[in-house]
DNA sequence: GCGTTGTGTTTTGTATGCAGTTTACATCTC
DNA sequence: GAGATGTAAACTGCATACAAAACACAACGC
């Protein structure tokens, strides 16, 4: 099946005015997203010869791209055995929320403080948007503005390395959103939370938006967890000593 | 002059025996070493046939050693213009003195709850070992310890991904170190500091170690930026395209 | 039958070549 | 002399070629 138009002529259409993106920040890209939407599963073996013909390119951009992704955490770089996505263990995933807990209070702290009337109101008009979903129980789309909610929330903090090292972190974390089954009593309170938050960032009450975001997070955690504790074997790795 | 000693017969020698390391992690530790000791300045354009030819190897694995330097923030990417070693502005800096600060907070809450007793040994013995070095005024040696105290405690909160976040930013912000000299009554007061945290360590009292981890960075951010400031001019906000 | 060794294939790691872009600099114009 | 324009050199980005390692599997020995 060649049904996968390539990077090299999807590209070539906007090049002409725009400024030329190089193909390593393409194919990075766009791994990326397969990784992210759950289109390249976890432990999947990533062959080089098998993406470049997917992608159209040569070796040296994908393997760029995979130095790249490797560092995000999206990418296990196997020393002379290739690369595989990045496998999503329990552990792990429960570490990185431990992070993310960190910096989401960190950001809802900032972006009290830092945060623009403007800023708010965007965040104010994806909120609807994102209820409007929930509304008609459209997922996929509320997911997305859920995401793109908490990713502005972050970038309007105003720290261009905290959103970035959050990024990264999140897009790992997302993965497994794909594997989890909302139900609709956690969606629905899931929704009360946001609008709880939304609230908290128009008084600009930084504690009991971080208190808020806390709460949401763990929640979001023991959901993330149940997905993962089924496609993961019971031999648990508790290492507490 | 060319009295560097390549990567490549630098690597043959310890090769044989032990797991084969890769070109471009050998490259990527060696840049990073130079670029953190301040070997490579901020600002230094990376020319990759000059670094090629010093290194001793071809520009594939050098591209992508500079690519995951670019990750960590070390290195900066100029689309068809090359790689120059990141500038340190003082904004940047601030903001991740920030995040790093969010992240010695969550480690010193960790560490708290999950180090062993022989851990704490370890991180005491490191203590005494930086004492002694400034008892004898030996501010190189100093750092090492020093740097290797807080690295240390972070690695025994338990949570990788958190080290490897914290190691990243480090690394970035430890450059202006190598600028920054510290007067004798910063130092003397830096090694209390010091003191006070592996006391509250050792009680494992954890709201404690966060308030003197936070005090020590605020202090470690007034010495960074009056470094930076004597460096950066003031009116530096110069956009070249 | 099971494990071991050897060989051919596949795949990864590194070097090199080629093309397009940027940069430096000399020439020309005002 | 300052700025604009054109051209040559240098450098980066990508593709490809070559070398070395890993893998698959068959033949062999026990």
């Amino acid at each position: 099946m060649t049904e996968s138009v390539t990077i090299a002529s999807a590209a070539g259409n906007v090049t002409s005015l725009a400024e030329r993106r190089l193909l390593h920040e393409e194919v990075m890209d766009r791994l990326r997203d397969m990784i992210v939407q759950g289109e390249l599963l976890p432990g999947t073996k990533l062959n080089e010869r098998v993406l470049c013909e997917r992608l159209g390119i040569s070796r040296t951009p994908l393997r760029e791209a995979l130095k790249f992704l490797a560092s995000e955490g999206l990418v296990e770089l196997l020393p002379n055995r290739g690369a595989q996505v990045a496998p999503l263990k329990s552990a792990k995933v429960k570490e990185m929320f431990v992070v993310l807990g960190s910096l989401e209070a960190l950001a809802g702290e900032l972006v009290c403080r830092n945060a623009s009337d403007a800023d708010i109101a965007e965040i104010r008009a994806l909120h609807y948007q994102m209820v409007a979903h929930h509304a008609r129980g459209e997922l996929a789309q509320y997911f997305r503005y859920n995401q793109q909610i908490h990713i502005k929330l972050v970038e309007c903090a105003g720290n261009a390395t905290l959103t970035q090292i959050y990024r990264g972190l999140n897009a790992n974390v997302k993965r497994a959103r794909y594997m989890a089954n909302l139900s609709k009593s956690r969606w629905d309170r899931a929704v009360e939370e946001h609008e709880d938050m939304l609230d908290a960032l128009v008084r600009r009450d930084a504690p009991r938006l971080q208190a808020i975001l806390r709460d949401h997070l763990a929640n979001k955690l023991v959901l993330v967890m149940e997905a993962l504790n089924v496609n993961e074997p019971p031999i648990n790795t508790d290492k507490r000593r």
